[in-house]
DNA sequence: TATATCCGCAACCATTCGGTTGCACAAGAG
DNA sequence: CTCTTGTGCAACCGAATGGTTGCGGATATA
């Protein structure tokens, strides 16, 4: 299934999960004891990071442990490039109109 | 109500919102305008991005000019870095693994 | 082979979410 | 003052979320 990864990291406990992911990769069991919530409900979180690509599962014997797929966090940076980027050239704008109101301020009295 | 921005941010449409404002501050009608849904639908998600920060209410008159609170989406940003640095630093101890390795290579058999 | 371990899946449940409609109130416009 | 406009708030609703428990299947272990 296809999901959002913005909707995947909306929660706490699945930050946390990426987090030591970035550490160390790891199965569920292992995992879900850094947690006080159950095993499947840790199994579930890994799904959905899966589902978004953030994690990614591999299999050794009996044992899966997934492991962090670093590049899909460029995509949350992306968007907050995005949203800076925008940001800083709406102050540009500004700063050109003041700009050019600073180089013709000695024709000011003319062009008004 | 304190929120938390990572749940702020994980709607599709607060994303949007959140990129519009990057460039322009809006009232919330001005803002509907852009979207299919109900003016009281949009000013819902004002204000659960109000509630975190994300956004800061100006009113002027009887209209009320939403405004980007940038510096926000940098809490966003640290934890990208701090997954990005363990990640890299992931990869950093298995390098210094190698490389101690490597130049016991000679030694290797008599070390085993 | 019998048993224990690791794991995902399904069913269920309370809560939250994202949308709607209707209403009340404050501020300009006539 | 009256009317229109811009806004927030409350009630309601279906769907999604995050948790639980129980189960079954695959893999190691005795």
């Amino acid at each position: 299934m296809r999901r959002d990864v913005f909707q995947a990291i909306a929660d706490p406990t699945r930050r946390a999960i990426v987090l030591l992911m970035a550490v160390q990769a790891m199965t569920p069991n292992q995992l879900a004891q850094h947690f006080s919530i159950s095993r499947q409900a840790v199994s579930k979180h890994l799904r959905i990071l899966t589902e978004c690509r953030l994690l990614q599962p591999e299999p050794r014997g009996r044992e899966i442990y997934y492991v962090l797929e670093a590049g899909k966090l460029d995509e949350i940076g992306q968007w907050l490039e995005q949203c800076r980027k925008s940001w800083e050239s709406r102050f540009n704008q500004l700063d050109q109109v003041l700009i050019t109101l600073q180089a013709n301020q000695r024709d000011t009295s003319t062009l008004l």
